[in-house]
RNA sequence: GGAGCUGUAGUGUAGUGGUUUAACACGUCGGCCUGUCAAGCCGAAGAUCGCGGGUUCGAGUCCCGUCAGCUCCGCCA
């Protein structure tokens, strides 16, 4: 028997048609006389109607029938009792009259039933996944997902790129995120990584000559997981010959806007803002901005350099800053959550939080009487501040104030709610430092990674001046999320090189770990640069959820473990032995 | 490595200021019920209160530790 049509396409259109279905038991209504079942398949769920007038063996054979048994179920599609058609269902309209039906499969009592998933506590649901999966929710984001990729895949497609795979087996490299090591049997004592990304694969395809390529390509970096970070995930990996940045951040605009029509039916605006690294520290103390809403930084220091009140002049005398951001409408705040913020910013390493309220009685703050009345008004007036107004101000090192505005600025917004959740906001970060300075490794590195390329002019600083050298690198940022980012390449091997010193690799690992990219830059490689993405990011911000682990199907926990397959887990003696491994800790637990 | 939140029948929660039988809803099981769709009515089963220790006459509740999940910092070229 095959079934003929799925539960949620039958309509009026259907009635006095018999049908074969098959599917789920979402809900069973007993009657007594008379069993409801809403039957439920990927396309949608409608209502099997058992009764013993039409044929009673049916009927007796669904008393048995439970929640999530599969089913499946012939009969004629008819049109409903006047009165009883249900409006809020698709398939309201009509039910299916059961001639006969064949339980495929029983279920027993569920953990928890699909529908409740939403409320069921997260670890429980990662457990039986299969169980959280069984939802129509859920298909829907993975047929976005899908769909995405698709539109994705077409355009580039249509551009001449190709799609080119590149190897999960690699060998490790300096710098970046910690590597997965996989054992090599055939090789004792040796080691494969897998692809932090396929970044040097793509360059050398380049080389290669392909010109124009893209790949889906699952990545994987051994670091602390976070909402919007698994262990495993997919990057959009994109590289191109012969352009600049300008033909890059053109291309993604118009793939994006095509994949946002496409799969959400939204127009965007392109191109995109930009914002320098520059601009976007000190307007928004972030390099990842969410430029949803306002309430940018305005830096006050040369105002408050001569201040009567310590706490600002001094911070500035110091060779610190004074930057506050205005919060409309925030005067009303209470004491204690004035006193709330200031924790807060504490924590973030902020030695403090200066506060003025603008209230109808005027200026309310701890620090106002340490404030010529002309000062303050100074002050107010510099911010833009107006009655209703909370102003908040950080003293402090640039950097430290940088990043606590920034993150008070979200914090604010969030409490405020100044948010528009349906909005899209992309801005491109550019212009930014290649290298910066590790105080633990008393060495500069790679802001993006050591295959940047630097801007033309900033060459000569590259010895002399290294934290000046800017980057040809662009980061995009969708609603203060990097959703991807890239760069233009070295592709001069001396250039390559002299970047590899200046990031302190000595020459004989230069040569052991980047020797086969060094000599490829040796045979003709092209002017080359290209972006990635991070796919799930991009699923999650479309879909408005909160964490990729709802865009991918069988995601780790915090700890990177998977409920559902128990993974990792120990390994045989025999495993470890073939592998030329021993644990070099005894208490380590191997299976024997 | 660090900070915070959470953990009570299958699920979601309540459980005050420390005490007898740990409550409610949904679900499950049984009975009744021929037009429900959050079906209804009656009844029943179901909990070593995450785990270990401590304080106490007495701990779901207080203290310490630990495990798990989540959020964040560090980390993530």
């Amino acid at each position: 028997m095959n079934r003929s049509h799925s539960c949620g396409e039958l309509s009026a259109n259907h009635v006095g048609q018999q049908v074969v279905l098959m599917g789920w038991v979402q809900k069973r209504r007993d009657h007594g006389g008379v069993i409801f079942l809403d039957l439920r398949d990927r396309g949608g769920v409608v209502q099997v109607v058992l009764s013993p007038d039409l044929q009673k063996e049916t009927f007796e054979k669904g008393q048995a029938v439970r929640p999530e048994y599969v089913l499946a179920v012939w009969g004629e599609v008819k049109r409903r009792p006047p009165g009883t058609e249900n409006p809020n269902m698709a398939t309201g309209q009509v039910e299916v009259a059961a001639e006969g039906i064949r339980i495929l499969n029983a279920a027993k009592s569920l953990p928890f039933y699909p529908g409740d998933a939403p409320e069921v506590d997260e670890a429980l649901r990662l457990r039986y996944r299969y169980l959280d999966l069984r939802r129509p929710e859920c298909w829907q984001a993975f047929t976005l997902r899908h769909q995405a990729a698709k539109v994705i895949r077409d355009f580039l497609t249509n551009r001449g790129f190709l799609e080119v795979e590149t190897p999960m087996l690699t060998r490790s490299t300096p710098e970046g995120a910690r590597d997965y090591l996989v054992p090599s049997r055939l090789n004792p004592g040796q080691f494969y990584a897998l692809p932090q990304s396929p970044q040097l694969f793509k360059q050398i395809l380049m080389i290669a000559g392909f010109e124009r390529y893209f790949q889906f390509a699952r990545c994987f970096r051994d670091e602390d997981l976070r909402a919007d970070r698994q262990p495993e995930f997919t990057q959009l990996d994109i590289e191109m010959s012969f352009i600049n940045e300008q033909d890059i951040q053109s291309l993604t605009e118009e793939m994006l806007a095509e994949l946002f029509k496409q799969v959400l039916g939204r127009e965007l605006a392109v191109p995109f803002p930009r914002l320098s690294y520059q601009e976007a520290m000190d307007l928004y103390g972030s390099d990842k901005p969410d430029l949803r809403f306002g309430m940018q930084i305005v830096d006050v220091s040369s105002h408050v350099r001569d201040s009567t009140c310590r706490v600002f002049s001094d911070a500035v005398k110091r060779g610190g800053v004074v930057r506050g951001i205005r919060v409309p409408g925030a005067a009303s705040f209470s004491r204690k959550v004035l006193d709330e913020l200031g924790k807060l910013v504490t924590s973030w390493g902020a030695r403090g939080l200066a506060w003025f309220q603008l209230g109808d009685e005027g200026i309310r703050s701890p620090l106002a009487k340490l404030f010529t009345p002309r000062e303050l008004e100074d002050l107010v007036a510099k911010m833009g501040g107006e009655k209703g107004d909370l102003l908040l101000f950080i003293a402090d090192k640039k950097d430290v104030t940088e990043s606590v505005l920034g993150q008070l600025r979200l914090e604010m917004a969030g409490r405020l709610g100044l948010i528009d959740s349906d909005q899209f906001s992309f801005v491109w970060i550019t212009d930014f430092p290649l290298l910066e300075y590790n105080e633990e490794e008393k060495r500069f590195e790679a802001v993006h990674h050591p295959f940047t390329a630097p801007r033309e002019e900033d060459i000569p600083l590259l010895e002399t001046d290294p934290g000046k050298v800017r980057a040809r690198a662009y980061d995009l940022i969708l609603n203060g999320t990097e959703l991807g980012g890239g760069s233009i390449r070295n592709h001069s091997r001396e250039l390559q090189e002299r970047l590899f010193r200046v990031i302190g690799l000595p020459q004989d690992a230069i040569e052991e770990k980047f020797g086969f990219l060094l000599e490829a830059l040796d045979y003709g490689a092209p002017p080359h640069g290209g972006i990635a993405f991070g796919f799930d990011r991009m699923m999650m911000l479309m879909l408005h959820l909160n964490t990729i682990r709802d865009v991918i199907a069988f995601p780790k926990t915090q700890s990177a473990t998977c409920l559902l397959t128990k993974a990792p887990a120990p390994v045989t003696a025999k495993q470890l032995a073939e592998l030329h491994i021993t644990c070099a800790d005894n208490k380590i637990k191997v299976i024997r």
